[in-house]
DNA sequence: AACTGGTATCTCAGTACTTAGATTCATATA
DNA sequence: TATATGAATCTAAGTACTGAGATACCAGTT
């Protein structure tokens, strides 16, 4: 095909169209489509956690804690992605509520660790499956090897995002955490 | 292969890994990355757009409105996702800021349009090819073919989440809004 | 030992929203 | 026409955080 040929057939498409080939619309609908379906699941998985009075924070908190056992507050912040003052607040709250507690961190008498009380245990326990199959239901619109490959693509996605968020000098939060 | 015969080779794998095949486990792993990447294509977008002082919701607006036109106020609230509350809010903001005005409905006196005003567009003319050239960026971790592929799976995701979103008695937002 | 730079947590004022309810109007039904 | 139901927006009070700075500590250098 000679240049003349390929500009000459150039056909008559919507102007939607023509840009929906361009690069920077093909991004820019992705990132649409990215936070309108963050926000359907997320109130899906709101809805679940708001019947037990608490916030999606909080909740993160508290399986996160669940999952991994005590963590350091900068390595819960950096997992529920959250500010300095907002790791303090929300485990402030969770131990008035007796949830959690902070325990002293015995090689460095700066940081303090996060860790579930029985109580928490035992919330989570009772909670933490119903809310697994909240999600999983939440995500049946596509099967298991598709979520598999959506988790592939978006992992990659986050992973570049994420370096040139942090590249910015604004970024305190989530530096090197390992989504595993 | 008999019944006996399957059971009996059993794998020796890590916990993690029998985990990882669990249904529930899929969709939970996704739910993490989702939120994460969101997260962090967030905060590049934020970045950008925080140069202009304007919050993210803000720009939501300004963008919706310099892509579709006028729109009703409760069209544009459930484009950008925020409370109805929210609106009024932050449209008084923007036509404080002489961004954004507010135009009667002829055929609804309750409706009223949210429009840019003249300097509204020419704001958004010069800044929100900055922001999409961010937002482009933001996703080169992927190919074009694979944020089509990804904006695919995602579709599909977000529909069935926002069905079951929308289904529950508190969900006053969003309702039947098709993501063009 | 004193100093420097860096990190972990905390404090607190400020803000961007949300939620619940009120108001105004439209639409359908009797 | 009257009434009921529901939708679109607004109001006001409340809340979950954020952001910037303060404090306490660690680790390496002089």
């Amino acid at each position: 095909m000679t240049p003349a040929a390929r500009t000459s057939r150039k056909p008559v498409t919507a102007k939607a169209e023509v840009l929906a080939e361009l690069p920077t619309a093909t991004a820019l609908k992705l990132w649409v489509v990215l936070a309108r379906t963050f926000w359907a699941v997320g109130e899906v998985s709101k809805a679940d956690i708001e019947r037990h009075e608490l916030t999606p924070a909080e909740f993160a908190i508290l399986e996160v804690l669940y999952s991994k056992g005590p963590l350091l507050l900068g390595e819960v912040q950096k997992k529920v992605l959250v500010s300095s003052g907002g790791i303090t607040f929300l485990v402030d709250r969770l131990t008035s509520r007796g949830l959690v507690e902070r325990q002293a961190c015995p090689s460095d008498r700066r940081a303090r660790y996060a860790a579930l009380t029985r109580r928490g245990q035992k919330l989570m326990g009772e909670i933490f499956p119903q809310h697994a199959a909240a999600i999983r239901l939440a995500m049946s619109g596509l099967g298991r090897a598709e979520q598999r490959q959506a988790t592939e693509l978006l992992k990659v996605l986050g992973k570049e995002a994420e370096r040139q968020a942090c590249e910015t000098p604004a970024c305190k939060t989530a530096a090197a955490t390992t989504p595993d």
